[in-house]
DNA sequence: GTTATATTTCGTTATCTAGCGAAGTAAGAA
DNA sequence: TTCTTACTTCGCTAGATAACGAAATATAAC
């Protein structure tokens, strides 16, 4: 029940939900996520923190950078269905569209750029 | 997205899907819910009034009694399947079983037997 | 009409959570 | 080795939420 719970309540925050949609287009660096969320560093890092604790996405490390991903629980028979049907639900509202755009000129700039922008 | 938040926020609560889970099985009387879900009935009152108003449950009032049942947004397109697939994931769960269990003997016994044992 | 019953609303308290900035960590650059 | 960069962790604050009991409401029973 725990495990459930902690899902559900992962997804109840629209901050995850747009993290989530954002990271549905591929991997992601922490920096690139900062720029589209609009957040401190911190509050970023706590998000991905909790929704890697249930375990709706992975984090591999590249040099100075930290990247996340869709987990593979994603596409467990378990949650996956379900995920996947949230999001196809969730993808036509106006701020994940909006999210969908900006998120496109942030790949566009390239990190080192980002990175300058937001630290 | 309000309305998709209220609906995951209705969710992210274990007090919440238990109700849902018993209301699989049909419509209950809210004194029926308080004896199952062992809470004050002002708190199982205000639990039922969060789903109504993520449009997840119905209620009738019938004489002295209020009954709520899973609403019709439930077999909807876009959260019904989503939610029929999340309860399928959750009736195993130990708790959801031992609630099944328990209400059907506070089904057995009768409304009246139940409210006056409650109040 | 008064009383009893079933439920909701209100007011309070305790716990949880999202946000931030500052300090800590780990890796590359100098 | 020291400095910068890209995060993460910590400590705090403000606002949300789950719980309760008491008071309010609505309907049935007397």
């Amino acid at each position: 029940m725990r495990d459930r719970l902690d899902v559900l309540k992962a997804l109840a925050d629209e901050t995850r939900l747009r993290a989530l949609c954002a990271l549905r287009g591929g991997e992601l660096c922490v920096c690139q996520l900062i720029a589209l969320l609009e957040l401190a560093p911190s509050t970023v890092s706590k998000h991905l923190s909790i929704l890697r604790a249930a375990r709706l996405v992975d984090s591999r490390k590249e040099g100075r950078w930290m990247y996340y991903r869709l987990s593979k629980e994603f596409r467990a028979p378990s949650t996956g269905k379900l995920l996947a049907l949230m999001f196809k639900d969730i993808e036509s509202e106006a701020r994940i569209v909006d999210d969908k755009k900006r998120l496109k000129a942030i790949c566009d700039e390239g990190m080192e750029s980002v990175c300058r922008r937001i630290f």
